[in-house]
RNA sequence: GCGCCCUUCGUCUAUCGGUUAGGACGACAGAUUUUCAUUCUGUAAAGAGGGGUUCGACUCCCCUAGGGCGUGCCA
């Protein structure tokens, strides 16, 4: 099938729920595989040993398969390039490591992270753009050796050249061109023996064959550390394409504070794959007019890599809904949408939960609907009067739910225990019961005060959605707040 | 702070020196629909500011402003 050579792929880092600025990535790439007839392929990003998780890692994969995408190699599915994920590798990258640090081109680090700490400190305060001062560069073999085997912690930095500059060809920037002394000694090899992003990087791009690397805009200026670790290695850098990253309503980059950005959450309110990769797939075609309703195929066949735009494009929910709005109805045959309704209401288990805690609050079965449908709405349309009946002030609601929301971030795995656990810590630290922060929260999540448990609901709903609504929450209550002092 | 990048309707964009600056989402108005939604029709809505270059700049150059990203033993 690959007829062309073309490799490309999607590296995700299992750190966090699965993020739709991943699905944009892996959409450009799987589009670009597509229309030059080449291979897509998965590697999962995880030498952040403190952050990746397993969970984490399966959900990436579910995400990215819910939206359609294929890929032909990845952990799950194996291929000649494995194994597909960093951790698994660790071994393969020592080897070019000490290669490179034999050749002259890296040294070993014993700073402790204190130091750099108040290194970058100073050089801040003395208005200097941070960099590692060389502490280490020139220290004697014998020293290195010597504090080697007393098995003193150290890393490996890579050396900078350090006059003239490093001139590439991105293909979305153009010819571009870096001072090396914009460029720090960028530590390849960590204190606990995994690379760095930028090593296991470059290896696993060279070993896996990748000929085009498309990522996120805020790799660009570490394109110079890249390219030096190809030409160190004696390897050929892949073609470098740089995308433009979504970005908030006040154009930072799309984050989870600011905006719901986990795919999850777009799956829980019932948007439909298609209608998201064809929303995301319009930011890599240029329309001028005709029709923007367009399948992964007829994405594919308009996809027109050489013509991008730099400007960051803000991810605008309005246009999502009209596309998912008229995929619905124009697309999707009575039973394909019969079909869809079902496996979304069954997702994640949320009717079979939902109809297990409601079993013993009912006496007709006429009362579920009422009962679980704010498991399954993609808008509570909360008014302000729902909050009538908790008894605390709009400016404790507030301070409740201003309070809850971030520290709910805290979770590492989402589930009632968890959830139980940090409210009850939350309450303990706020001073209140346990019934007073809770008491809203019931409100903000289900919409109402009468309702299911409330650590299950939580649960149920996923974090994305929940974080989703206390925020929503917090505006509302605040209109109680602001106005009238 | 320093480096790099970006800047056309509220939003996504077309324009590659000469256009009444076009389309789409959203908004608004009207028509169709028992209601609503859909659909259809229409309206409002843009070249950040200042200098150049040119017969002529949204388009090329410079400056300013605003914004973004980067500057980690995170990716």
């Amino acid at each position: 099938m690959t007829t062309s050579g073309v490799r490309v792929r999607i590296a995700p880092s299992p750190t966090g729920e699965p993020h739709v600025g991943t699905a944009y990535i892996a959409l450009f790439n799987y589009l670009f595989a597509k229309k030059h007839g080449g291979e897509f392929i998965l590697r999962i990003e995880d030498t952040d040993a403190t952050r990746s998780t397993p969970e984490f890692e399966t959900k990436v994969l579910d995400a990215l398969k819910w939206c359609g995408l294929k890929w032909a190699e990845g952990p799950d599915v194996g291929g000649p390039y494995g194994p597909y994920r960093q951790s698994d590798r660790k071994d393969i990258y020592k080897p070019y490591v000490e290669k490179i640090v034999e050749a002259g081109h890296g040294f070993r680090c014993f700073c402790t992270p204190e130091r750099l700490e108040q290194m970058r400190a100073a050089q801040r305060a003395a208005g200097l753009p941070p960099k590692y001062d060389g502490h280490c560069l020139n220290l004697t073999a014998e020293e290195v050796s010597a504090r080697v085997a007393a098995g003193e912690p150290h890393v490996v930095r890579m050396k900078i050249p350090t006059e003239g500059s490093c001139k590439f060809h991105d293909g979305v920037y153009g010819d571009v061109e870096i001072p090396w002394d914009a460029v720090d000694m960028q530590v390849l090899l960590k204190a606990d023996g995994m690379p760095t992003y930028h090593m296991a990087n470059v290896v696993d791009d060279h070993l896996m064959k990748i000929t085009h690397v498309a990522r996120g805009e805020e790799w660009l200026a570490s394109v110079p550390k890249h390219i030096l670790i190809y030409q160190y290695l004696g390897w050929e850098p892949p073609v470098f394409m740089h995308l433009s990253l979504m970005r908030n309503a006040d154009k930072s980059k799309l984050s989870k504070r600011k905006n719901p950005t986990s795919i999850s959450y777009y799956t829980a309110l019932g948007y439909i794959p298609e209608a998201l990769m064809n929303f995301l797939g319009l930011f890599f075609i240029q329309i001028a007019e005709g029709e923007e309703l367009l399948s992964m195929d007829e994405l594919a066949g308009k996809f027109d890599p050489e013509n991008l735009s730099k400007a960051g494009a803000i991810f605008d929910i309005q246009k999502l809904d009209w596309l998912n709005g008229r995929w619905i109805r124009e697309k999707l045959s009575e039973e394909e949408f019969q079909h869809r309704v079902l496996t979304w209401a069954m997702e994640n288990s949320r009717l079979k939960e939902g109809l297990k805690l409601s079993q013993s609050r009912i006496s007709k079965l006429g009362e579920l609907p009422d009962l679980t449908g704010f498991l399954f709405k993609s808008d509570l349309n909360l008014d302000p009067s729902a909050f009538a009946k908790v008894k605390s002030t709009p400016e404790e609601l507030l301070e409740i739910l201003n309070t809850v929301q971030p520290d709910l971030e805290k979770i590492l795995e989402w589930n009632v225990e968890t959830i139980e656990a940090e409210l009850r810590a939350i309450a303990d630290r706020m001073g209140k019961k346990l019934k007073v922060i809770v008491a809203p929260l019931f409100v903000a999540v289900s919409g109402s005060s009468r309702s299911l448990p409330l650590f299950d609901s939580m649960a149920i709903l996923g974090r994305s959605v929940v974080r989703q609504r206390l925020k929503l929450a917090a505006q509302t209550v605040a209109t109680l707040v602001g106005p009238k002092n």
